[in-house]
DNA sequence: TAGAAAACGTA
DNA sequence: GTACGTTTTCTAG
């Protein structure tokens, strides 16, 4: 550094506080990381950038450099203890910024400094010490008065959020005195909000007067005793030491023994695409938009940069530091009075609960929708959409088979009550042979539109809203657009209201806008008459499809608050939303499935079916209907009049495979032929028989759907078809199993969870044994047996084990006497001397049980162990069957539940995790416990290694499990033999 | 023809 | 005892 080198210094921590505290609480991004201080620090730093560039405005500085705070704990404490110990954390919703501030100066290409020990207040005056001492001009960014000290000519300061320079005279008009005596009317004044002592009874209007009369602190605390004021004179006699003490905490040390020098600052340009991305990835859009243009950069052409989130969440870093932590949600769970008290209506509940009083009451006109048939006004839309950056988009199409439909037409809604369709293949006249009638005049050209859609679609900067948005991602996915910043109303619901209805369009627009939309029916007929969308008359198709986009973008507005206000953010971010892609992809691929496996074993079904029919005639002396459960009660217990007949609730009897099991365990023979009739029907029926006609036509595979909206729990569903509940448990449906394989040259890998709700189970009730024996590898049933029944578990009789199983999952189920009997074939008294005995042994299970009831009924919901809620609005019923029922839902919850979360991450994480270990590899199918995965067979064990790595860590870092999570994969030709 | 009930497949 | 989806039968309209 030389003279005329002019060196910023920009007090990066304070500035983060003074964002933080002076922007609106409400600045986050759309995953719901606060954000507030790192857009005004990014903003503040680019301006100040920018100046620098202008020459003829303002100073331009050579060097640059940001500084930052390391840690609560410096020299000073060693000093004086006390020393900003009333500080309180920072709040939760600032923690996640100072990492990410960092990164921020790290895109700016700027250095970013600190050094354990030291405040960033010594580092700056060590620095601007040494610029000055080279000849060099210093302004440091920031407002602190306790930097006002370093002021010379050479030094100044400058407040960029008040665009005002701070140099001698600016110190000694708002203090009195001048910069060189900020030291000791700091002493005397003392701190409060640091903890600085000085003197009692003596402001800064005091001590500047002081300061003048005396000149400087030890003068004057030597002549204190010529004070005329009593209580004053007293007071700096009597506390004198405490403010040399309060001077030397004040006091910036100028020679921190700094690891980087000044010439290290020199201001480099800037990096474009760096900087690009990572304001990309903090969604700041205008400012990236800002910085695009003046590095001459393709904004659309850079990925948002992955700021790493999960890794830093754990480490103990530098100070508060820590990039997104795994809940940036907390937030919204501090103590609400006080938040009311600083913030009035702007809490993020208060707002939440504004808006949805605001849609609540919102009016809905379907005239005012509109639709677009020609170019110009496309662009108009899109243009109004980009303008908004947020926009609900829906798709309408001639199928529900998302792998199949075709489009037929799309809305958009950028603004509530603004909603607009665009037909594009509306058909009229007759069907011909192809069943395609003509093209309805006036639509605008599919290819022309499709393009422009495209544009919108995948503008990283434009955030797209749907319902239910997989669908439309499928079907965009398969015209070659793939949706890239999207929020889904129903996943928001999910999260938020889990437990407490459903979450489908029709009842969310119930529920939150008072607004009972168009049914599908009523535009498309039903039964065989209903017809498909693209034969909808264009104006009747309008008013349902705009409206459909319209209900979109304001569920948004009253959904989206609501997932900040209520701290859920994190659940939707990180198992949600970004599955939704994921599970897309999975149902895109599907699985093949061959026909042929399956047509043989339909025959060999129905003919073992049929000889069980001439039997079952035989035995029951006429012809009946077999699939009749009322019939065969008739027979069984009414002609045969067979004992222990059991009537189910609407008044027939009971032929469930249980009953008639237990008919079967006294000799009689039709109950058992009926057994096995039942299941060899089942399978065909349901598989054998319906399989063939879910293989698509084009793809030639099997496109199950997964929903992810569908279970109370967090678990996933599968239908159309169920590839869930693929037969496994007898031999006969294990052969349903051959017919799933691989394409030629791949092979199928099954890789499950083994165990993993009793794992959950150990890690939440916190049970020492079940941990051990984890941790052990033992057999967990076998152990549970011996440590009830005091049985070895070398040799021990299979049914104390098979015993000991069932009330392991009883426990899970949320056991009730009644429910072990029945499964253990025992009696209620001996089922609930078991559970007795259970509790006796492991009385942390009894604990968590008793706290999940306990916290289900105070706060109407449980939570996961990743902080999905699972709402119970009936635990306080006064029938106790129903708050029984409930209770036991209450306690599975947490279990099921975060086994299902655990997968949801294991699967977010599997692709990046597979694309960086290069394998090609596809992820096909999840059966809540166990992942089906379609490789080429020479990476195979690579394969094998990722997932078991990727599966077993599924939790990390957000839970640190009390027990490991075991991964069982195989590699096989088909998913009988993989499992 | 729509929907409930019963049965049964999975984790 | 928890969580699902599909098929068939049966009933009500």
């Amino acid at each position: 550094m030389k003279k005329g080198d002019h060196l910023f210094l920009v007090d990066g921590s304070a500035y983060i506080f003074r964002a933080f505290h002076a922007l609106p609480p409400l600045t986050r991004k759309s995953d719901g990381t606060p954000i507030g201080a790192v857009s005004g620090f990014c903003n503040m730093l680019w301006k100040l950038l920018q100046d620098a560039r202008n020459t003829d405005v303002g100073v331009t500085p050579t060097h640059f450099a940001v500084i930052f705070d390391y840690s609560s704990k410096t020299f000073r404490n060693d000093l004086y203890a006390e020393y900003k110990a009333n500080r309180s954390e920072p709040p939760e919703d600032l923690r996640p910024q100072f990492g990410l501030i960092r990164e921020a100066t790290r895109a700016f290409n700027l250095p970013c400094i600190e050094l354990d020990g030291y405040e960033a207040d010594d580092l700056i005056a060590t620095y601007a010490a040494q610029a000055e001492a080279a000849g060099g001009e210093v302004t440091i960014i920031s407002s602190d008065k306790d930097l006002m000290q370093l002021v010379t000519e050479k030094v100044s300061m400058y407040d960029s959020m008040k665009d005002r320079q701070i140099g001698i005279d600016e110190v000694i008009e708002k203090f009195g005195v001048k910069p060189d005596k900020m030291i000791d009317l700091q002493a005397l004044t003392g701190d409060s909000t640091d903890n600085i002592p000085g003197v009692p009874g003596i402001g800064p209007k005091t001590a500047a007067q002081l300061l003048e009369t005396y000149g400087d602190l030890d003068t004057l605390l030597e002549r204190a005793h010529e004070i005329k004021q009593n209580k004053r004179r007293e007071n700096l006699i009597e506390f004198a030491d405490q403010a040399r003490l309060s001077r030397e905490l004040v006091t910036l040390k100028v020679n921190t023994p700094v690891e980087t020098t000044i010439d290290d600052f020199i201001l480099e340009d800037q990096d474009g695409p760096k900087l690009v991305a990572f304001l990309k990835a903090m969604e700041l859009n205008t400012l990236t938009r800002r910085v695009a243009e003046a590095t001459g950069v393709e904004a659309n052409e850079i990925d948002a940069a992955d700021i790493p989130v999960e890794n830093a969440g754990r480490a103990r870093g530098p100070d508060l530091d820590s990039a997104v932590p795994e809940s940036a949600d907390s937030n919204a769970k501090a103590d609400p009075e006080q938040q009311d008290a600083q913030n009035g209506d702007n809490t993020p509940q208060a707002l939440a609960e504004k808006l949805a009083a605001e849609a609540s009451g919102a009016k809905f006109d379907a005239d005012s929708y509109v639709c677009i048939r020609d170019a110009a006004m496309l662009d108009e839309w899109i243009s109004k959409a980009i303008e908004e950056g947020v926009v609900a988009f829906d798709t309408e199409t001639d199928s529900l088979d998302a792998n199949q439909a075709n489009l037929v037409g799309f809305s958009l809604c950028h603004k509530a009550g603004h909603a607009a369709y665009i037909p594009l293949q509306h058909r009229d006249g007759e069907d011909d042979l192809l069943g395609e009638g003509g093209l309805v005049s006036g639509q605008l050209e599919f290819d022309t539109a499709l393009e422009k859609l495209k544009a919108l679609l995948e503008d990283a900067s434009i955030l797209i809203v749907g319902q239910n948005l997989k669908y439309d991602y499928l079907i965009m996915q398969r015209y070659g657009i793939t949706i890239r910043s999207y929020d889904d109303t129903m996943l928001l619901s999910y999260v938020i209201d889990g437990g407490r209805g459903a979450h489908g369009m029709d009842a969310l627009s119930e529920r939150w806008l008072g607004h009972q939309p168009i049914a599908f029916k009523d535009i498309a007929g039903t039964g065989k008459k209903q017809i498909t969308f693209d034969r909808i008359a264009i104006d009747v198709a309008t008013g349902y499809a705009a409206e459909d986009a319209d209900i979109t973008l304001r569920l948004w507005q009253v959904l989206k608050p609501r997932l900040i206000a209520d701290g859920l953010a994190s659940v939707y971010e990180r198992l949600e939303r970004p599955l939704m892609a994921v599970l897309a992809r999975m149902e895109g691929r599907g699985i093949s499935v061959d026909r042929q496996i399956l047509s043989r074993l339909s025959g060999e079904f129905a003919q073992k079916a049929a000889a069980y029919e001439e039997e079952i005639y035989d035995l029951a002396g006429e012809k009946f209907n077999v699939g009749s459960p009322k019939q065969l009660g008739e027979i069984l217990f009414g002609k045969m009049e067979l004992p222990g007949g059991k009537k189910t609730k609407s008044g027939q009897w009971a032929t469930g495979a249980q009953a008639l099991e237990d008919l079967a365990a006294e000799g009689h023979e039709l109950p058992r032929k009926i057994v096995d009739w039942r299941q060899l029907t089942k399978l065909k029926s349901t598989y054998t028989d319906a399989l063939p006609g879910y293989i698509n036509t084009e793809t030639k595979r099997v496109h199950t759907s997964y929903s992810l909206a569908a279970t109370s729990t967090g678990r996933l569903s599968s239908s159309e078809p169920n590839l869930q509940n693929i037969p496994i448990r007898t031999v006969e449906g294990r052969r349903i199993r051959t017919a799933f394989v691989a394409e030629k040259g791949k092979t199928l890998i099954s890789a499950d969870y083994s165990q993993i709700e009793l794992r959950v189970l150990a890690h939440v009730a916190n049970i020492p044994q079940l941990t051990q024996a984890f941790a052990d590898g033992i057999d967990i049933h076998a152990m549970t047996a011996s440590e009830m029944f005091g049985v070895p578990v070398e040799g021990m009789p299979s049914d104390v084990r098979r015993s000991a199983k069932a009330i392991n999952f009883g426990i899970i189920y949320g056991i009730s006497a009644f429910g072990l009997a029945n499964n253990l074939g025992i009696s209620r008294s001996e089922a609930s001397e078991y559970i007795k005995k259970y509790f006796e042994r492991f009385p942390g299970i009894k604990d968590y049980m008793d706290e999940t009831k306990a916290t289900a009924r105070a706060q109407g919901y449980v939570e996961t162990i990743f902080g999905r809620r699972i709402h119970y609005p009936e635990i306080k019923s006064s029938n106790p069957q129903v708050r029984a029922f409930n209770e036991r839902a209450a306690i599975n919850a947490p279990i099921q539940g975060s086994a299902a979360d655990i997968i949801r991450r294991a699967m977010v994480r599997m692709e990046p995790a597979m694309d960086a270990a290069k394998l090609s590899g596809q992820m096909l199918l999840q059966v809540h416990d166990e992942l089906i995965f379609e490789v080429p067979e020479n990476e195979v064990d690579a394969t094998i290694t990722c997932v078991k790595q990727v599966m077993e860590n599924a939790a990390m870092p957000a839970i640190d499990m009390a027990v490991p999570l075991a991964v069982e994969a195989q590699a096989a030709n088909n998913w009988d033999e993989a499992h």
